[in-house]
DNA sequence: GTGGTCTAGACCACC
DNA sequence: GTGGTCTAGACCACA
C-alpha cells in the first residue's frame, strides 16, 4: 500500500480499515487480520498496526478476544459514520463555506442543488 | 515550473496565469510574457504556450496587439472569478452534496454554519 | 485536395466538411473520417485535421465518442446555416452596401428585385 | 501585371484603366499611354490593347485624336459609374439576393443596415 | 484502433 | 521582434 505524506501512516491505516468495514469487505463481527499479518501486508512495522488497532478499539470500532484476535464491532458502521460526519463538519465544511463566500455563491443556489 | 499529471500542461498554465492576474502579479492592461519567453520560463514548447494563450483569449481574459504581444483584459478578473465559480458549482458542489447526504448531514446544520 | 492561400488550411477544411454536411454527403449522426484518415485523404498533417475537428466540436457541429470517432451532430445543419448567415451579415453585406452607395443604387431599386 | 483566368485579358485591361480613371490616376482630358507603350507595360500583344481601347472608345470613356493618341473623355467617370452600376445590378445583385433568401436573411434586417 | 497532448523546428505576415 | 500556422513524429489513455 502507498501512503501519503500529509497524514501519519497509522492514521491512514485506520481510515483504510474503516472504509473496508463500511463497504462490507470486513463484515460486522468478522475477524480482521492479525497485527503481524496486517503489518506484512501493509509493509509496515507491527507496532504501527498495533497503534491503529488500539485507537480503533478505543473508538469502539473493533474489539479484542484474548488469544484470538480483533473483531469488527456490531456498531462499527455507526461509529465510523459518526466520526466521518464529525470530521467533515469540523474540517471540510468550514473550508468549503469559506470558498463559497469568496466566489459569492448564493445560499439559495446551494439550497436548490441540495433539494434536487 | 513543475507540472502535475492530473491535468494537461497547457491547462495548468492557464490556471497559473489566471491566478497571477487575480492576485495582481499580472496587473490589468499590462503585457504578459511573449509566447517564446513564457515557453523558456516554463520549460515547455512554444506551441503549448500558444494553446494556453489562445484559450485565454477566447475566454476574454487576455487580448492581442498585432506584433506587440498579449495583454491582460480590463475585465479579466471578472471573467476568471466567474469561471472559477461555474467550475465549483459544476464539479465540487455536487460531490460535496453527495457526501453530505451519505453522512446524513442535515441541511439546517449547514445553514447555521453558513450564516455564521 | 488543393488549398487556397487566402485562408488557413484548417479553416478551409472546416468549410469543406460543413459543406459536405449541408449537402447531405455526410449525413446527420454518421461517423466522419478519423483524424488520421482525413489527414491522409487531404494530404495534410493530422494536427491540422485535429484543429479543424476541435473547432467544429466547439461550434456544436460534430461530437466525439471516446475511442470511436467524430460524428455529425443532429443540429449540425442548423448551426452551419446560422454561422454562414452571421458571417454574411458581418462581412459581405456591409461591403455590398458600401458598393451600392458608391454606385448610387437606390434602396427602392433593391427592394423591387428582392420582392420578385 | 497578373491576369486572372476567369475573364479575358482585354476585358481586365478595360477594367484596370477604368479604375485608374475613377481614382484620378488618369485625369479627365489627359492623354493615356499609347497602344505600344501600354502593351510593353502590360506585357501583352499591342492588338490586345487596341481591342481594349476600341471598346472603351465605343463606350465613350476615351476618345482619339488622329496621330496624337487616346484621351480620357470629360464624361468618362459618369460612363464608368453607369456601367459598373448596370453590371452590378445585372450580375452581383441577383446572386446576392439569391444568397440572402437561401440564408433566410430578412429584408428588414437589410434595410436597417442600409440606413445606418 | 480512436482522440488528445506535447515536442522540435520551420516559415509566414505584420509592425 | 510579435503572433499564427503547419509539419513530422512521438507518447498516452481509453475502449
Amino acid at each position: 500500500m502507498e501512503f501519503k505524506k500529509k497524514s501519519t501512516i497509522y492514521q491512514q491505516i485506520v481510515d483504510f480499515v474503516a472504509e473496508q468495514i463500511l463497504t462490507g469487505v470486513f463484515p460486522v463481527e468478522s475477524k480482521i487480520a492479525s497485527v503481524r499479518e496486517m503489518a506484512a501486508k501493509m509493509g509496515v512495522n507491527p507496532n504501527t498496526i498495533m497503534r491503529s488497532y488500539t485507537q480503533m478499539q478505543e473508538e469502539g470500532i473493533i474489539y479484542n478476544k484474548r488469544g484470538v484476535g480483533f473483531f469488527v464491532s456490531t456498531d462499527a458502521p455507526i461509529f465510523i459514520k459518526r466520526k466521518l460526519r464529525d470530521d467533515f463538519i469540523k474540517d471540510e465544511l468550514p473550508e468549503m463555506i469559506k470558498k463559497m463566500k469568496l466566489l459569492e455563491i448564493d445560499f439559495d443556489e446551494f439550497e436548490k442543488m441540495y433539494e434536487r
